[in-house]
DNA sequence: CTGGTCACCTGGAAGC
DNA sequence: TGCTTCCAGGTGACCA
């Protein structure tokens, strides 16, 4: 569910919310998400007061002061921050108390995960062996050149390999190849700096517009406060098969299957 | 190493 | 109405 823009959206508001509120409780209601919650997640949290929240890639960094807590949010985990009185509902797993509010993880699925982490976040396990930050200074044409050489690999599942760039999902990838004019089937070594030059400054624009947006609303998203996205609105060819390839060619978009996710392009402007 | 497939889990939509 | 099948913003184990 979630791709970066997402959880961009969703640590703003939180980062507005809960920042400087202390841990009066944590309760659990089930012992796992995709993993077992830590047998010390609890007592870690409780008493500690959020100093801040950060994003890398598509995980959320809660530091309580050289100390905290990360999370995955799957396909289907959300955050909401509610009033003490509010009641919890279906698939609520776990919960913050502060002194006059809470926040709730939400997550049907359960592909979402937790865990704690000491000293320094960049080096726990989720995160040590992450790729560039597609918005950041180190994703650039040459270095992605460099890094994508003699790849195999298409393209659109290079840019869904976390270790070559983090943050990008499923939808993000498509939209940014259709900008590109990059068809998702181009092995990703047989990229040309002229291509990189092209595909960086359209993922960022992607992504930048989305999370302006507040992210995507396909089924379940919503921000911390409840508030829809509405990028989905500008999709150019996510889940827009037999669709037209609007305000460019007119050819109708189609959709293929790679590495079982779906992939959406137009025949027309994305040739091999 | 590499790339592809499948499993993890729930629910909504579509098909019959 | 109800049953079945397919599909979903992600990731990682497993296999050829």
């Amino acid at each position: 569910m979630p791709e970066l823009p997402e959880v961009e959206t969703v640590k703003n508001g939180l980062l507005s919310r809960i920042v400087g509120q202390r841990i009066e409780a944590v309760a659990l209601f089930r012992q796992n998400l995709r993993y077992p919650f830590p047998i010390d997640f609890v007592d870690r949290l409780q008493g500690q007061t959020i100093a801040n929240i950060t994003r890398r890639a598509k995980f959320l960094i809660f530091d309580l002061g050289g100390h905290g807590f990360l999370g995955h949010l799957g396909m289907t985990g959300s955050y909401r921050v509610v009033p003490l009185d509010q009641h919890v509902i279906k698939h609520d797993h776990f919960s913050l108390t502060f002194p006059d509010a809470q926040l709730l993880y939400n997550d049907p699925r359960r592909f979402g995960a937790v865990d704690l982490w000491m000293g320094d976040p960049t080096t726990h396990d989720w995160l040590r062996d992450l790729g560039d930050e597609p918005l950041g200074n180190g994703f650039n044409p040459e270095r992605a050149l460099a890094r994508a050489r003699a790849s195999k690999t298409p393209i659109k599942s290079a840019l869904l390999n976390q270790r070559f760039v983090a943050g990008i999902g499923n939808i993000y990838a498509s939209e940014a190849l259709w900008r590109a004019r990059i068809h998702p089937e181009t092995p990703a070594g047989a990229l040309d700096l002229d291509d990189w030059n092209r595909l960086v400054p359209a993922i960022r624009d992607v992504l930048d517009a989305a999370i302006r947006s507040g992210g995507s609303t396909l089924r379940d998203f919503h921000a911390v406060d409840g508030s829809l996205g509405y990028f989905q609105h500008n999709f150019d060819v996510y889940e827009r098969a037999d669709r037209p390839c609007a305000n460019r060619c007119g050819a109708l978009i189609e959709r293929i299957v790679q590495s079982g996710r779906a992939s959406y392009f137009c025949p027309q402007c994305q040739m091999k």
